[in-house]
DNA sequence: TTATACTCTACTAAATTGATAGACATAATA
DNA sequence: TATTATGTCTATCAATTTAGTAGAGTATAA
């Protein structure tokens, strides 16, 4: 799994229209609250609408919302979506057949464990998770020197 | 984490070196077991000599082998190496400082704990491990229709 | 009618990936 | 000593991915 500059500003994006669900939120906010370049995050926000995470509303008013409460929003699937396979390789991807060779094999059973235990992790957090942290991050400020 | 086609080259070679340990082997025949491009796994063993994984002999009789005992060489040290870090984002990597992005905050709790678990399995397994999985899967072949 | 949104397509520079090519150095041995 | 089989080193390259930028078009509220 790698996260790209893209993935990085989906997951951001979605986060930023979890924590104001229900609201409308225009790409210009959510590019200066996540300090994303404006353009670049349209085409992203393009994207998370094929994908069905997030809908539209054009004209004066207009402006993203989620698709779907926070909730039901796992971390997973926008890394997936956007990034691509969590797993580390090819071959290990769904889909992929042979085997052809003894060394690989051992290798395969190494990263599929890999794939398995990132997934425990990214398809367990939700969007409301995350908005949730961030909501009492807020509250309870760390004060540092 | 994202193993490439040179690190997988890398690993298969150290296993076979592993398998092979205490003679030389060419890289004619490392290429021809791993079915890996010559010219390509040339330059992989010399990066692999750099980072004092292997050693090498010239002249007729020459080949490679393992600087140590496979037991002390890790998946994870190899990875590392030859593909760059298991963190799935930069801002995770060691030395990397700010966070000035709450949203971003909450998303590097993630990716530091899919790190861990990353490391949790990459740096427990050796290439003693790896090849007397091999060695068993050659004892007790299954036999498929 | 105008202002302010989202939409869509094209283009591009830089970096990475996965090689290939060829000249060179070393050591065993006939 | 000449040959031959090995590793060493540097350069080059095509394809793909990444991270944008640019600009014209469409929709809708006021």
């Amino acid at each position: 799994m790698k996260i790209t500059y893209k993935g990085d500003y989906a997951l951001k994006a979605i986060l930023d229209l979890a924590l104001n669900y229900g609201r409308l939120v225009t790409i210009h906010e959510l590019a200066a609250r996540a300090d994303m370049p404006l353009k670049f995050l349209e085409q992203v926000l393009l994207d998370l609408k094929k994908g069905g995470f997030v809908e539209s509303r054009r004209g004066k008013v207009g402006g993203y919302l989620l698709a779907k409460h926070p909730s039901q929003i796992k971390l997973g699937e926008v890394i997936r979506f956007i990034d691509g396979p969590i797993e580390p390789i090819a071959c290990v991807e769904k889909g992929y057949s042979g085997c052809d060779n003894v060394y690989r094999c051992v290798f395969r059973k190494v990263w599929q464990k890999v794939a398995a235990s990132i997934s425990d992790i990214v398809d367990t957090i939700t969007f409301e998770d995350l908005a949730n942290q961030v909501r009492s991050a807020k509250e309870e400020p760390v004060y540092s020197i």
